[in-house]
DNA sequence: ATGTAC
């Protein structure tokens, strides 16, 4: 704790010390750094430091607090001969990720409505701990195409629209994907769960377009003050746990049969040029790749529902996917010239403006991100900078970043009239299954996430192009 | 995050 640098307002550096390879690096101001276990994080930042091939830095965004290993909010990239895959720099939710739609209706159209609304996707979409059948289970053949081709499949079998498939990161589509590495069990878990929301932070919001800053790309994406928009963040489910699950388990040995040294035994590797990683990696694409199916089925249940309920038809609704990102996942990409494996996890891409991988629509622009904050407060469109990839290997932050935690959270709620205090002091009406997710997912539970992105802003990483205002969600 | 430990 001792030997951090503050840097520029906005960076925190570790140095190098003992058997880092790098200098470890944080986005926060000094009022982010107080966060819940701290000193725990930033020693994840220099355990991650310690591993091999690692390039430049091991970076921590703003939103940054401990996970499995890695910190949540970490980014690390490896270089492609020399470096390292780690399925705890990924997450047990590979390619948990988040997506707005926008509409043409706007707050005074849907208001009337909005308690039938947000009852009528609460009964359409399956949340909770194990909630499966939003769909017919896919078998065979089909589930294989899921996890191959991603949200092609799901567009190709009536979810969805093909311009859909333009405005997901990398076209919803993980390539290298087999399903021959993946546990039966793993598909036993998840193809029930297909188009499932998940439980914890994960979540369906109505928000209405409230601020403008970025008036061009908003503007590019059809975003105005007063739009009605829903987003959905959820992950790969059982599919992407169990996969983890599995892996950690080869991983462990494969850290031992290559001889290399771990900080953290939740650090455990496979050098990339190894048969393990490229069984993890391909196993991880299936993964990826269910997700990102998983989030096209409940943008399509979405449209049919508000459809249905505002007794208009889909096409009238106007809800065209903005984008689509994921912020648990690792890519090959190029970096300063060199070919790395990064790390995103609790991170999220957002390549800045003219990226050769960006459809060419909205290259001049940036990649688009979107950051959920809490329930009762706001979400922010980002979009990325020239600074994304000069400093953070094409990366910003993913949320708000918890500030208490979810026993503590418990505790301070119990008592309490969850829904009403979010109805009448927040605006928002709130459906869920389990009472005690309200209380740990409660806004007091978070950071403002408007200190985050004024982070990455202040950076010259990404831009916040609007903020959105939550009036109804689900939850598990 | 997760049939919150097979």
């Amino acid at each position: 704790m001792s030997d951090l640098k503050r840097i520029k307002p906005w960076l925190y550096e570790i140095p190098k010390s003992g058997g880092m390879r790098v200098p470890g690096r944080i986005y926060a101001t000094p009022a982010l750094m107080e966060s819940q276990k701290a000193d725990e994080c930033i020693q994840q930042v220099r355990n991650v430091a310690h591993l091999p091939g690692i390039v430049d830095y091991s970076l921590a965004m703003p939103d940054f607090h401990w996970g499995y290993g890695f910190p949540i909010g970490g980014v690390a990239a490896f270089d492609a001969d020399e470096g390292v895959v780690s399925p705890g720099g990924v997450g047990y939710d590979i390619n948990c990720g988040i997506r707005i739609v926008r509409t043409d209706l706007d707050r005074a159209a849907i208001q009337p409505r909005l308690r039938e609304i947000v009852k009528n996707l609460f009964h359409a979409i399956p949340a909770g701990v194990g909630s499966d059948g939003a769909i017919p289970t896919p078998k065979g053949e089909d589930a294989r195409a899921i996890v191959t081709q991603g949200a092609r499949w799901a567009v190709e079998h009536g979810y969805g629209t093909p311009d859909d498939l333009l405005h997901i990161e990398d076209g919803g589509l993980y390539p290298g994907a087999d399903p021959d590495v993946v546990s039966a069990r793993a598909f036993a878990r998840g193809m029930p769960q297909v188009g499932t929301l998940g439980s914890g932070n994960h979540f369906l919001e109505i928000q209405v377009v409230d601020a403008v800053y970025r008036k061009d790309v908003a503007d590019h994406f059809g975003l105005k003050e007063g739009t009605v928009c829903f987003s959905i963040h959820s992950g790969s489910r059982g599919f992407g746990y169990q996969v983890c699950d599995d892996f950690l388990k080869s991983m462990m040995q494969a850290s031992k049969n290559y001889g290399i040294e771990l900080p953290d035994r939740q650090l455990c590797c496979a050098p990339l040029s190894s048969p393990e990683a490229k069984r993890y990696l391909a196993a991880m694409a299936c993964a990826a790749n269910f997700a990102w199916v998983n989030r096209q089925v409940m943008t399509a249940l979405t449209r049919r529902v508000l459809a249905q309920t505002l007794a208009v038809s889909e096409e009238s609704l106007g809800a065209r996917l903005v984008y689509d990102v994921c912020h648990n996942i690792a890519k090959f990409e190029e970096h300063g010239g060199r070919k790395v494996c990064v790390h995103r996890k609790g991170a999220t891409r957002a390549f800045g403006p003219g990226h050769p991988l960006l459809p060419e629509a909205y290259r001049s622009l940036g990649q688009p991100t979107f950051i959920p904050g809490d329930m009762g407060r706001a979400s922010f469109l980002l979009v990325g900078k020239e600074g994304s990839m000069r400093e953070t290997f094409g990366s910003t932050c993913h949320g708000a970043g918890r500030a208490h935690s979810r026993t503590a959270m418990k505790r301070m709620m119990q008592g309490r009239n969850l829904f009403k205090m979010l109805e009448e002091e927040r605006g928002v009406i709130v459906m869920a299954h389990g009472r005690d997710s309200v209380a740990e997912e409660m806004p007091e539970a978070y950071k403002d996430a408007s200190l985050v992105v004024d982070v990455m802003e202040q950076a010259g990483v990404t831009d916040t192009v609007a903020r959105l205002r939550p009036i109804g969600c689900i939850k598990g």
